[in-house]
DNA sequence: GCGACAG
DNA sequence: ATCTTGTCGC
C-alpha cells in the first residue's frame, strides 16, 4: 500500500514536537465501526540501533493471518518519552509499503491520543496512511485512571488534563489491563470494541501478538 | 525544582 | 526495548 513519507526528518526534540503539534490537527475521532482486514504492527530491537519492523494482516472475521511483511532498519531518533514514534516510524512505513493488501485498521503497539501532546504513534501512523488506527499500551503513560473491574470487558476512563483520552481495558479476567486510545478515524467505543474482539484469548490483541512474533523471528 | 516517563 | 531463572497458576 501507499504511505505518505515523513517530511524533513526532525533534527531534534523541538522539531519533532513541532511536527506532532502540526499533524495533530489532522486526526479524526470518528470513522467506520466494522473492519475486514486488521493489521498488527510491532518492532523488535536487536542491539545498537538495529531493529526489525513487522506488519501482519489478519482476516477480522477469522483472525487468520493473510499477509505478513518485515523491514529491517535502524532507530531513527533517540528514545524520548513522547517522541517514541520517531524511532520506529521509518521502518514501520517501509513495512507497510511492502503490503500487497490494504488493511482497514491499524492496531499499534503504544499510544494514540493518550499522549503528552495528543499525538502518539497510533495517531501518526493513521495520519500518514489515512487509515483508521488505534493504540494499545501495556503500561500506563499519561493521565490517571481507576483500576477496572476484574471481569473481561470492564474498563475505566483515562483522564488527562480534564479530558478522556483513552481507557484501561481488562481483556482477561484477573490479568493486568491494557490501555486503549484512539489513533485516527475511530471512536473510543469502536476502538475498545475492536480490542476486546481481537484479544479474545490473550491479554494483547492477536494482530500485535503475531507482529511481535514475526519481528522477533523474521 | 525533582522525579516519572509508550517501547 | 533489552539483560535474565525459577516459579506459581490455570
Amino acid at each position: 500500500m501507499r504511505v505518505k513519507r515523513l517530511h524533513p526528518w526532525p533534527a531534534g526534540i523541538a522539531e519533532a514536537e513541532a511536527i506532532q503539534d502540526r499533524l495533530r490537527s489532522r486526526v479524526e475521532l470518528t470513522g467506520p465501526d466494522t473492519f475486514t482486514l486488521v493489521a498488527g504492527l510491532d518492532v523488535h530491537y536487536r542491539g545498537g540501533d538495529a531493529l526489525t519492523a513487522a506488519v501482519v494482516v489478519l482476516d477480522a472475521a477469522t483472525l487468520e493471518p493473510v499477509e505478513q511483511v518485515v523491514a529491517h532498519g535502524e532507530a531513527a531518533f533517540p528514545y524520548v518519552p513522547g517522541l517514541f514514534a520517531f524511532r520506529e516510524l521509518p521502518a514501520l512505513v517501509t513495512a507497510l509499503e511492502r503490503l500487497t493488501t490494504t488493511p482497514d485498521l491499524l492496531v499499534c503497539d503504544g499510544y494514540g491520543l493518550a499522549h503528552p501532546r495528543g499525538f502518539g504513534l497510533a495517531c501518526h501512523l493513521g495520519v500518514l496512511t489515512g487509515l483508521p488506527s488505534l493504540g494499545v499500551g501495556k503500561t500506563p503513560f499519561v493521565g490517571t485512571h481507576e483500576p477496572p473491574g476484574e471481569e473481561r470487558g470492564s474498563w475505566t476512563p483515562i483522564v488527562h488534563e480534564g479530558a478522556v483520552v483513552g481507557r484501561a481495558l481488562r481483556t482477561r479476567r484477573g490479568v493486568k489491563p491494557v490501555y486503549v486510545s484512539q489513533g485516527h478515524r475511530i471512536s473510543l467505543d469502536v476502538a475498545t470494541e475492536q480490542v476486546l474482539h481481537l484479544a479474545a484469548r490473550y491479554r494483547l490483541p492477536e494482530p500485535i501478538r503475531h507482529a511481535d512474533h514475526l519481528a522477533r523471528h523474521p
